[in-house]
DNA sequence: GTAAACAGTGGAGTACACTCCAACGTCAAG
DNA sequence: CTTGACGTTGGAGTGTACTCCACTGTTTAC
């Protein structure tokens, strides 16, 4: 599969897909001609990296879970306990939701829940900073990952 | 409070809180001595951000929902209507994360999750499982909230 | 033979959320 | 009066994950 039906088919861009051939996420092969030929597996593989991107896995460790799996397929324990662990991260995650749920719905009909910005009101331009872009993944060091 | 107490009281460094103030996240008054000099609901302030943001909302988002909150004190309609909205939108991310939970607890089930890189130099054993194909999520498939 | 569609490369740019640095001002203690 | 902790600013750099661009080569259709 060339590269171009290999991101439509994903839902990729083919920029996408280079970029991640060169961080190692996929591999192919060449052509006569040097174009890239990917196997079809590579397709439930980006299944897979999407589904680890959005547990909050970065392409880096994705691409490490990849090279495990090569490495040693009989390690796909290891892979479920880290993704037992990403499950339980969900759990949390999702009980945040849960309580933040529960106040916001407490709060209807009250006031303001906290001191947010604009003690002093004003709407004005300030810089960009507004466009949804998910990419990065803010690491934290001082407090632990709940 | 001062920036110092602040940053160590929220577990933030003086660097990000001054970034926060920039991008309109915060906001202080300044002593004479050019001090900036912040209320003490900022602490509380803060917190949320930070819930929020694990949430996955971007510090945009969130200085976009402080605002709205404090334009609109004093109309309690718009302000369950805002509340609203925003139940609705974790209530979106939940059902993501059920979602994404449960894909994840298939492939654990299924031990290897996927065919990963280098697939092609070794064994072809197991054959896709891809589960629910997500097929076309149109083009940068966007994480974020809403 | 030419145009369109597809592929390749390298490199720059973007967005977010910081982080670090240099150079300097402020202030209380010794 | 110096020292040191604390504060200020502007600007550069970092890491992640792309995205865009210019330019070039390949293949397919007419």
């Amino acid at each position: 599969m060339r590269i171009g039906e290999l991101a439509e088919r994903a839902g990729l861009t083919k920029d996408a897909v280079r970029f991640y051939e060169k961080i190692g996420l996929v591999e192919s092969r060449r052509l006569p001609n040097g174009y890239r030929d990917f196997p079809p597996e590579t397709l439930p593989w980006l299944d897979y990296v999407r589904t680890a991107q959005r547990l909050g896995f970065t392409l880096a460790e994705i691409a490490e879970h990849g090279r495990q799996l090569h490495d040693a397929p009989d390690s796909a324990a290891e892979l479920s306990a880290l993704f037992e662990e990403k499950i339980e991260v969900i759990d949390r995650r999702m009980a945040q939701l849960t309580s933040l749920r529960a106040e916001l719905e407490q709060r209807v009909g009250t006031g303001c829940p906290m001191q947010p910005v604009g003690a002093t009101a004003r709407r004005a331009q300030r810089p960009s900073l507004a466009g949804p872009t998910p990419g990065a993944t803010p690491r934290r060091s001082t407090t632990g990952p709940a």
